[in-house]
RNA sequence: GCCGCGUUGGUCAAGAGGUUAAGACGCCUCCCUUUCACGGAGGAAUCACGGGUUCGAGUCCCGUACGUGGUACCA
């Protein structure tokens, strides 16, 4: 079935309806890393067949995602390349030929059922024991088809551009087996398969016929897929055979899905538990509806395809963390699971914890500081910027966290937790303060170890241990208890404001 | 209902007949740190159930249960 000696070819094919979410990012991903580790081509088709449900934006949205993710198609509506076009709307005339030629091989039989047919047909056959009926064997023979209709009638409608679809035509008592590169063998009895649209009313095709004829067109030599899918594939298998041969079939995959907390993933799981689902931000154009993603919440490219990856998919090591290339590398498809995986977000937040920690200042100074000037911070030295990102990355889970952890290193903060140092406060440490003000503003030099000395020699002093005045100086300086080293952010922040701070704080204090 | 696919701690998972059933996330305890993190050391927690096959089953087979997907002129 594979085709050895020809380059490996996979694609992803979405329809461009709304938001890019976990599960179609990971397909792209295990898309392009196949393509990539065989020295193959990762294509992008858009799935524009079904007009009704067309999203403007929603085609650019899926190259940003794509480019931001880092995994760009080497062919694509947008990249060009030598087998387009790459939109199934583009193709249109094609599809009919195609279909055409299955009805004059007795594969596909034309269907002239209107909705209100098809409503009557479901109520009519509809029992107990069988809830949603079928266009099958059963009753196909008591539909207006081509099959029940004489070639004169037909003939007749054809000619009068009377509305109909092209359906195929299953056979009866007949084994469809494939083998798939995750779940290995599959097979479905075609009495249990129905005879599914091919070609729509309005000419386009369905995603049945359209996948078959693309994929054919494309010279796609792996088809990756979610595993709803799956129970179409003898679709898809029958129209191999009958247009192309089985030996021109790729070799399918259906990836597990990837689940909310309860059950398949949705937009609404994210909305109610607090964590993105999409890519990136997607608002919907028809409906405004707003859903989150991961790189406006605060995510890295690197941390995203790395869980994503790790989410159905392991290299047989304890290793967790994995580069792009390093996946590229390590990625097999033998590996990749036949379950669906459960999304943890508080997973997913280590993830994006580890690659901020194993970043240097430099990877994460672009994005730090569009975060810290989108809220007014402004950014005058760089440099200064890159030392504060190697001073708290350690703290930051999100990128959108640089925010509270550096704030205070370029302006004094706009709250204080007073009533930490509050219950422990006296007129010693009061006096402490001051005095340490004064001497800071006598002292020539200004360095984390100049400062630590001053206030540690006062301390003595004054007899008061160093550590209960630590978590006021703290609070002075950064407004609440976190960050780095006390004498470290002085420093930073300079002289001026360490002595700016304290006097403020001490006034709020003392009164 | 029917059809397909699946089932190792709460979650992600290693495991391909013989193991004390890895590891990670999360949770808990302790150490480091008179902040918050990082880091370090420990801990609790698992093979869905029932039958086989076998000297021996998480691993193979069959049932059941549960989950999940499909059952559209949506993809």
């Amino acid at each position: 079935m594979q085709k050895s000696n020809e380059k490996v070819r996979v694609r992803f094919a979405p329809s461009p309806t709304g938001g890019l979410h976990l599960g179609g990012v990971r397909t792209v991903l295990y898309n392009y890393l196949f393509a990539k580790k065989n020295g193959g081509k990762f294509i992008l088709r858009i799935e524009d067949t079904d007009q009704t449900r067309f999203v403007d934006g929603a085609e650019q949205y899926i190259y940003d995602c794509l480019k931001w993710c880092g995994l760009e198609p080497d062919e694509s509506p947008l990249h060009g390349g030598d087998y387009g076009p790459y939109r199934q709307s583009e193709r249109k005339a094609s599809y009919r030929e195609y279909a055409e030629q299955l009805v004059k091989n007795g594969n596909a039989y034309y269907a002239f059922d209107t909705t209100q047919d098809l409503e009557e047909m479901r109520a009519n056959f509809k029992t107990d024991l069988n809830p949603s009926p079928q266009y099958d064997a059963h009753v196909r023979m008591k539909m207006k088809n081509s099959l029940t209709l004489s070639p004169e009638e037909v003939d007749n409608l054809l000619k009068t551009n009377t509305p109909h679809v092209i359906r195929i035509k299953m056979p009866s008592n007949e084994m469809i087996s494939f083998t798939d590169m995750i779940h290995q063998e599959v097979s479905f009895d075609s009495n249990t398969v129905d005879d599914k649209v091919l070609l729509k009313a309005d000419g386009m095709p369905t995603y049945h016929l359209a996948v078959v004829v693309d994929d054919y067109l494309m010279k796609i030599t792996h088809a990756f897929r979610g595993e709803e899918w799956l129970s179409s594939a003898p679709v898809h298998i029958l129209l191999w055979k009958y247009l192309f041969g089985l030996d021109q079939m790729p070799q399918w995959a259906h990836l597990p899905l990837i689940l909310g907390p309860n059950g398949k993933l949705s937009k609404r799981d994210g909305a109610k538990f607090g964590f993105p689902v999409y890519a990136m931000n997607w608002t919907d154009p028809r409906s405004n509806e707003f859903t989150e993603g991961f790189k406006e919440k605060g995510f890295l490219p690197s941390a995203f395809v790395n869980l994503l990856a790790l989410l159905g998919w392991n290299d047989g090591t304890e290793k967790e963390l994995f580069s792009l290339d390093e996946l590229i590398h390590q990625f097999s498809i033998e590996r990749v699971h036949k379950s669906g995986a459960k999304f943890d977000y508080e997973k997913a937040k280590w993830f994006n914890q580890e690659w901020i920690k194993q970043s240097v200042a430099d990877e994460l100074l672009s994005d730090v500081k569009q975060i810290l000037e989108a809220k007014d911070v402004i950014i005058t030295d760089v440099d200064f910027l890159k030392s504060i990102i190697e001073l708290v990355k350690d703290r930051c889970v999100l990128m959108t966290d640089f925010y509270e952890q550096s704030v205070y290193f370029f302006k004094a903060p706009q709250t204080l937790d007073i009533e930490a140092v509050k219950p422990k406060w006296n007129k010693a440490k009061s006096d402490f303060f001051s005095e340490f003000c004064t001497q800071l503003e006598a002292s020539n030099d200004w360095d984390t170890i100049t400062i630590e000395t001053i206030f540690k020699n006062l301390a003595t002093e004054k007899n008061i241990k160093p550590g209960e005045l630590q978590l006021p100086m703290r609070i002075m300086l950064v407004g609440g208890k976190f960050g780095p080293a006390v004498f470290e952010i002085a420093n930073k922040i300079g002289k001026a404001a360490t002595i700016n701070r304290i006097n403020t704080t001490l006034v709020e204090l003392n009164h």
